[in-house]
DNA sequence: CGGGATCCGCTGGGATACTG
DNA sequence: CAGTATCCCAGCGGATCCCG
């Protein structure tokens, strides 16, 4: 194997973020984190959804086996999601995410605002010369 | 604090996603985590990334603190990039995702092979009635 | 060598309205 | 209630050419 090339390995990497890398596919995990809960509880939970994205992310969640959907057929209608054991998997590492989230993201923030006041300066010199 | 609103909570993952969710960010950090780099190095070891696209992701990655650029000016120039202390963090984030998806990523495309399946099957039904 | 600048297609995702 | 359907736009990301 050549060590010029990490595709085979990274190619991990891609498939993890395929799953978990859009908007709210991670918030509807985590909000499916504690059981089973209904369509509009899900909506409730996450601010700022919009159906056809919170449909859109548990039909991708059902379609990749991590989320199963139930339906009651009723007037109205009821339609309850739960964590598959192969989604309940992903807890850990969504966790250290956050976790590492909550200690170093700070950091992160000061030091955009470094580097904005950096090229800020850098401007101001320019401008001077 | 409401039980129905984990926005508060949330913003943990949409933070982080924020940072790694891009296309290419996981796949570069990977690349420098052996230690200091040259740019052509990186994209080398990074199949089918264009130049515009690293450069704007170690841009992102330098603007956040996670990754430090070394310019020694000569001709032709050589620039260096390294992950700081701040990105080795990510690390054991990144190994976990990589975990995870070497364990059970297969579990997915079984699931997505099925989903399909299933698919034509209904579809197939509703044609016949 | 290590970028910057520009053009452009694709799609992620929001807003709104309608259905069973 | 739990979606589906449609319109629409911002921006991600690829391709290409240029520069110091």
């Amino acid at each position: 194997m050549k060590p010029a090339d990490i595709s085979h390995t990274a190619c991990s990497y891609t498939h993890v973020l395929e799953i978990i890398s859009n908007k709210w596919t991670a918030l509807v995990i985590y909000s499916l984190e504690n059981g089973t809960i209904r369509y509009g509880e899900i909506k409730r939970r996450i601010d700022g959804i919009s159906q056809k994205m919170l449909t859109q992310t548990l039909k991708q969640l059902e379609r990749d086996g991590l989320v199963s959907r139930k339906v009651t057929p009723s007037v109205p209608p009821i339609v309850d999601y739960t964590l598959t054991p192969l989604g309940e998997t992903l807890i850990p590492c969504m966790k250290m995410l956050k976790g590492w989230a909550a200690e170093h993201y700070p950091s992160v923030q000061k030091a955009r605002e470094s580097y904005l006041l950096a090229e800020a300066d850098a401007a101001v010199r320019q401008l001077k010369s």
